[in-house]
DNA sequence: TTGTAGGCGTTATCAT
DNA sequence: ATGATAACGCCTACAA
């Protein structure tokens, strides 16, 4: 016992004695290596498992390694060439970041890295592109997912040299140096006119997005919005589009009243606006005594209401976050781990629709009934 | 003409047999030392300008920098014991993610690190403790910030030995190994009574905020309510409290009718609810006939609504994302750079009144009448 | 099964 | 003013 003390004392001063005064700096390898009484390969085969180690020996190491607290030093273990399993995600701070569905691309990403066993570093910056070098060039991070892409993104217009791998979740124009996931907006757009065209639906209003996403990101929002016109006039379906706005600044009451007057009005809403905007306009439906859907099936697109409020639920064909930032991590991943070539790869995935029940059918008889109660 | 494309290319053939098949590794300082033709610490001094160069030297060095685009590996600078320039940021994803108060912490805190020359890692794991004992044990990060912080926070009551300085966002009732930065809600308490008091209001309604809070993180929404009962018994002003919820499921139509059907109803709303609930209820006042401010003062307390679209502005003294964020940054900073002891400080900020116009006075005068007129 | 030694890219120290 | 070199902590090829 007494022999046991002394030696330990012992080891102590040993350890005094190298690191005098200095305030208990963190345990190294070599420390580990010294409590165990082994060398340090010892250690780091232990702790990696490259080669097999007598049990006895791995218990004295592992006793030691849960004295000491060791955990490997980050950086010396990139010098080694090993990945810093960081990825940088490049999420430029713009005006309206309080949508549900901004955020949710957020914590969708930080979760499927930290799943695949990545940490996530944060780029909100206002020089993106700069920021991306800085973290990829000094070996930072090993990877780079961009975050609310435009149609003309300066970013993915030079990822190509980057010196990482990267991916955009969205589609912009230049995207020859990332791989890039979205939604197929343009399939989109004729689905969602075949749906209601296929219930019987032949006039059906269009609620805009707010106009800054239509200049800013049209990658989305137009392409969408295109897609959506052309099918229906093929189709020989009536569309009327509400009026531009700014923000949330959109003028419901008008918008019912006008488009909603009269008996030949449209009998469902295809959706492009936010929440707020559509309970506003739900809401008017309500006081105009039309109900949802019996009289007005409602049709989003591009939203995600799964986080907002809805004064009821409503049929969508949402934007898919948690799809979306999944596959775009597997693709990144792969292209980390295992050299995958994704420079200029497009994923591009078949939108789904989500019923909540705001959509009905209308029979021709209905609508033969409804044209004869004119 | 000749004998300097004959000397690019000897260079270039020089080049390549450094580094034979491998696809181009990225440049380190030797390269640039052998491609300016001078020694790596050289190289070193002159983008460091820690000792003089002359200008000559100077310029080829960066000629060649600029050449290779070389930039320091972050992981070989701290080898050498300098800070990475990062911190971590410890946001565990609860349920309600998407208010915008959460939002908002979690943005200036970003922007603060980034001002401050700091990036940040984010930590959005379920087992926060252990992820921040990784990165912080493998000096991934120089320190840690702590956000949406409970009464009885897990990561808080570790702090202690976290080998990098610890700040929350928020005030846990076991802080000893970190510093704390919030605001004074015991404070706020007393000012809501006060700021009504003092306008002439002697009858309050207080409309609560859901009870998940109030179990979850006391701290900040209990000591609130608490501060604010005892003030208004203290001064003689009575308070009706709302009845209890979850979620956002408050029946506003019945708050309003049984609060305010009498004569005798109170003349203010002092409001800890979220933007949804506080909405619903100003509605309804409206359509119960009750005008803000001249039939009913709202003051909100603990909420932030400059990200939210209320219905109409709402006097406010807010959670103050911005200034505890950079305070706290501040305070970060100050212990990682010089070493500060900021364990166990604890610094909390004098509420604010965001003054919206919801809040009127009433006059000794009108409540005269007003008794009167009963 | 275990130990030794070299090297990753940078910077500080010492020498020129 | 500049160059050579050791050291940082870790990993692994090689030797024993």
């Amino acid at each position: 016992m007494q022999r046991i003390a002394a030696l330990k004392d012992a080891k102590d001063d040993v350890e005094n004695a190298g690191k005098p005064k200095e305030a208990m700096t963190m345990a190294g390898i070599k420390d580990v290596a010294r409590e165990a009484g082994v060398s340090v390969s010892t250690v780091s085969y232990a702790l990696s498992g490259k080669r097999s180690i007598s049990a006895k020996t791995s218990d004295k190491v592992m006793a030691a390694v849960e004295k000491l607290g060791y955990t490997p030093d980050a950086s010396a273990r990139k010098m080694r060439g090993i990945r810093s399993q960081v990825i940088a995600l490049s999420a430029p701070i713009r005006g309206d970041i309080n949508q549900a569905k901004y955020n949710a691309y957020f914590l969708h990403t930080a979760w499927a890295a930290r799943n695949a066993g990545y940490d996530v570093l944060l780029l909100t910056g206002p020089d993106a592109v700069n920021d991306i070098r800085r973290v990829t060039q000094s070996n930072l991070v090993d990877g780079v997912v961009l975050l609310d892409v435009e149609q003309d993104d300066e970013r993915a217009a030079s990822s190509g040299d980057f010196s990482k791998p990267c991916i955009a979740i969205g589609y912009p124009q230049a995207h020859e140096g990332c791989a890039c996931v979205d939604i197929d907006f343009a399939e989109a757009g004729r689905k969602a006119v075949d749906f209601l065209f296929d219930k019987g639906h032949r006039k059906v209003a269009f609620l805009r997005n707010n106009e800054a996403d239509y200049e800013r990101r049209s990658g989305y929002v137009v392409i969408f919005r295109e897609s959506m016109l052309s099918r229906a006039k093929e189709r020989g379906m009536t569309v009327v589009e509400s009026s531009r706005y700014e923000d949330d600044r959109f003028d419901a009451i008008r918008f019912v009243r006008e488009t909603f007057a009269d008996e030949d009005r449209p009998t469902a809403i295809i959706n492009q606006a936010n929440a707020n905007v559509l309970n506003r306009v739900l809401q008017e439906l309500s006081v105009a005594g039309l109900s949802v859907p019996e009289d007005v099936s409602v049709l989003s697109c591009g939203t995600y209401f799964d986080g907002e409020l809805m004064s009821r639920p409503i049929t969508e064909m949402p934007v898919m976050p948690e799809k979306l930032c999944l596959q775009a991590m597997g693709l990144l991943v792969s292209a980390i781990e295992q050299g995958v070539k994704i420079k200029g790869d497009v994923e591009l995935e078949a939108p789904a629709v989500k019923l909540r029940g705001s959509v009905a059918e209308i029979s021709p008889g209905e609508r033969a009934l409804k044209v004869a109660s004119r």
